[in-house]
RNA sequence: GGAUGGGUUCCCGAGUGGCUAAAGGGAACGGACUGUAAAUCCGUCGGCUCCGCCUUCGAAGGUUCGAAUCCUUCCCCAUCCA
């Protein structure tokens, strides 16, 4: 089998590694223990996320052992939110929520069974931690100067850094330690604004065990001309299929930047290298028949062959005019609630295509909606049961998002 | 705790008594052009029962015919000092 650091080179995951040499060794001798950290600071991962995950499943198959570690304790020390005491008992509700959704998430997507891997969360013993013990013997190790020449402490030192932010770096230090006494891990991955806190934790274990560690960082999932990817305009794209449905998780790769096809086929499918690179010279409009590969795989590896296949036909039978209606994105309205008649504007609110009516008048205004492929004229129009085709009613506003009317 | 400078609509950032729902830029959205791409151009960008009305400029009070702009108190942030 091939080592798993020239898979992961290939497909332009690496960006930093503390010994690069050692860890190719180590990765290509033995199944190495290695573990990759999620603060919940959501219910659910996004996408920038998922190219942690995939290279744990890249990891997996290679036959290293995962651990996938919940940043339950962590996270309350990133977002210091919640003053009163009130507001920090529901806090503390919502992260072992949000623990709870993305342990969940991670298990669908790597074999964390007994010998395959580990799901751990951090608050285990970071939340019983006694502050003197821990000073004495963890915060000994720390050198404040040195802390505060890392990168990450310099830019904020401009905008101010609490201490407990500052004491971030030290908490993620002390899990990878944990983590190596209980299971030996000994290599630690991550995106690569964790760069800094990883080497803080090599450190520590050299300083505390005498042993050696290893951290490896990725590139994080950006457009090509640097910007984060992932982001809409509602927000981020999500994992959970009730957060972002498999279509828009489908739409949104369709409609990826022609310059970010290849980069994406690499982070987040596992078609053969060898393919990618011979998709990477396809030109004009075969970069759109990309984009549709890419679209497909990331929803088959997300959310399953059954919902790819089911998004893609959408897509055709929005876009191409062929496939099959049935999955196209749907809003169900009760017949007695629509009457026989009803606004345009009031449906549109209850499709949920506009947030607001007078957003609703603007893009009526700009013809940025049409029902059953005709635009509307006027906000006044009155959707009528005449307009349903065996209770369905078709709207699209703008040109890419459709949504189709069912009265039940 | 002290001194100074700040908190403006999704973000950055103008505005220091009426002409301000608040310049400019970015993002976003609609239209044209395209390949469900980019770039470009045009338009929109608080809400509503929309030619009028209502709610916004850290929070609460106050002065005034009228305040984002003035006063008071409070909260928060930055910088320097302790």
């Amino acid at each position: 089998m091939r080592n798993v650091y020239d898979v992961l080179l290939e497909r332009g995951f690496i960006e930093q590694a503390t010994h690069e040499a050692e860890i190719k060794e180590l990765l290509g001798k033995e199944a190495v223990t290695f573990y990759i950290g999620f603060d919940p600071t959501a219910d659910s991962l996004h996408i920038g996320h998922f190219i942690q995950v995939m290279v744990m499943m890249h990891m997996q198959q290679h036959g290293h052992k995962p651990i996938a570690l919940v940043g339950g304790g962590t996270v309350k020390v990133g977002d210091p939110t919640g003053k009163t005491e009130m507001r920090k008992m529901l806090f503390n509700d919502q992260i072992d929520e949000n623990a709870n959704q993305i342990a969940k998430q991670l298990a669908k997507y790597i074999d964390l069974s007994e010998g395959k891997g580990i799901a751990e969360n951090n608050a285990n013993w970071l939340d019983h931690l006694n502050y003197i013990d821990f000073l004495r013997e963890i915060g000994s190790k720390f050198s404040v100067n040195r802390m505060l020449s890392a990168e990450c402490f310099k830019q904020r030192m401009e905008k101010g850094l609490s201490f407990l932010e500052f004491n971030y770096m030290i908490m993620q230090a002390y899990d990878f330690l944990e983590l190596n006494r209980r299971y030996g891990c000994k290599l630690q991955l991550g995106g690569n604004d964790q760069w800094s806190n990883i080497i803080a934790g090599v450190d520590l274990i050299r300083r505390s065990e005498q042993s050696e560690s290893f951290g490896l960082t990725f590139k994080l999932l950006t457009t090509s001309d640097g910007r984060k990817m992932g982001k809409t305009e509602a927000g981020a794209v999500w994992i959970d299929p009730e957060k972002t449905s498999p279509y828009d998780l489908f739409q949104y790769f369709r409609n990826v930047d022609d310059a970010d096809v290849i980069n994406c086929l690499k982070l987040l499918t596992f078609l053969p290298i060898e393919q990618i690179n011979d998709m990477a010279t396809w030109k004009d409009s075969d970069i759109n028949k990309a984009k549709e590969i890419l679209a497909f795989e990331v929803t088959k590896i997300i959310h399953g062959q059954e919902e790819a296949d089911k998004a893609i036909s959408a897509a055709k039978a929005l876009f191409a005019g062929a496939g099959n209606m049935d999955n196209v994105p749907t809003t169900e309205i009760v017949t007695a609630e629509f009457g026989d008649a009803m606004n345009v504007l009031d449906l549109l609110t209850v499709a949920g295509l506009i947030a607001s009516k007078g957003e609703g008048r603007r893009l009526i205004q700009q013809n940025g909606f049409s029902i059953n492929g005709v635009v509307v004229a006027s906000h006044e129009l009155e959707v009528t049961l005449n307009d349903f085709e065996n209770g369905e009613l078709m709207v699209k506003k703008g040109k890419k998002v459709f949504q189709k009317i069912k009265l039940v």
